[in-house]
DNA sequence: ATTACTAAGACGCGAGTAA
DNA sequence: TTTACTCGCGTCTTAGTAA
């Protein structure tokens, strides 16, 4: 995929014909101005960019050049974006946390809801549990806390959906869980609402 | 975005390792097993990819690599998927074409739907219309056909939503409509199940 | 059967500079 | 102000071949 043609995309060049000159396209990709020049030249001799006037758009053929990278990524992408495992019983301690106040209040404050006191704990499948760093990569996190006397650590939330319900991934900066849970906060109690019980089979998407 | 690291994507090497020789690297992507040798090791050794044994795995860090090029892809194309335009009225040549069995059976059979006799018409909006081309960019085509001695063109058929409706854009191969038209099928009568009239802003999704 | 070294040539890039 | 030419250097690629 190439590089200039990318930032052409980012810019809306595929839309409309956008102003970008070769010195502002060199710098955004860490190149000179010339060789920018060069590149860009290059594409529209290849009919993946014209210029019009002193604009640029990506032409027919350039999108489907690009769309092709595109699909091939969302397929992959969608696949990474699936986590699967089995419900299993928490041994309680996410409803203590949930019921401190730095981490209730920072919920409410990132996704405006007062989380139900529990966390859904799902054992992922083997080749799955490599997903939990990838779900939480560049994820943002609630501060860490003093609650009576005792430190609590930054919380990594992710907004995820469960059986189209949405639900927030968390993951204590230093967990005491085996590395395979993944823990679900929501609004409600989902055993209730989704009718689910430990053992069974779910799917956590995004 | 670098192509061997695309590859092994697009190998599944995301969710788990997978064996990929550099010959067979290189194949798929015009270049010497040598090349792909050494590209591989490069990416090795920038930790996008790891070697598992005889396998080869995409690594947390060149995943991250390869999300950040296709959210600004996803951003991009979510942009394009869309067209807006005004609903308008037809000349009722639509009605006509549904009419011909060639045309009803050849949507019957892909999409499985009798469409309902009538099209929907919407005039894009200006800066919009390039959008048409790249819709049916690859799109398949209903055969072309004789009935009662006149000749039918291809007609390209492409699956879209409206208002989450399922819709079917069609594009006779040679049109006698101005270019700015964008010709929606459906099963049902859209302008009743939508409650739309001629000049309601309506957008087409996909 | 697969990986990766080496040498030589092709190609891409930055710098200087012209238009 | 912006584009794009030339030159020289360095990186990438291929082909041959070893391990």
């Amino acid at each position: 995929m190439d590089d200039v043609l990318l930032y052409l995309l980012k810019r809306g060049a595929a839309s409309n014909a956008v102003r970008a000159t070769t010195g502002e396209i060199g710098a955004a990709l860490n190149m000179t101005q010339q060789n920018a020049s060069r590149r860009l030249n290059i594409l529209i001799n290849q009919g993946a960019v014209s210029r019009i006037q002193d604009k640029l758009a990506i032409s027919r053929k350039g999108i489907s050049e690009l769309r092709e990278t595109y699909s091939t990524m969302r397929v992959a992408f969608e696949e990474i974006g699936k986590i699967t495992g089995k419900l299993t019983d928490g041994v309680g301690d996410g409803k203590y946390y949930l019921s401190l106040p730095g981490y209730k209040n920072g919920i409410k404050e990132k996704f405006g809801i007062l989380p139900y006191p529990g966390t859904l704990n799902i054992r992922l499948d083997g080749n799955e549990v490599w997903k939990k760093s990838a779900l939480f990569d560049g994820a943002p996190a609630i501060s860490g806390f003093k609650h009576e006397g005792r430190a609590f650590g930054e919380l990594f939330v992710k907004a995820c959906t469960l059986r189209s319900i949405p639900v927030i991934a968390v993951l204590p900066k230093r967990t005491h869980h085996p590395y395979e849970i993944l823990e679900l906060v929501s609004e409600k109690n989902l055993r209730k609402v989704l009718k689910i019980k430990s053992g069974d089979d779910v799917s956590v998407t995004l």
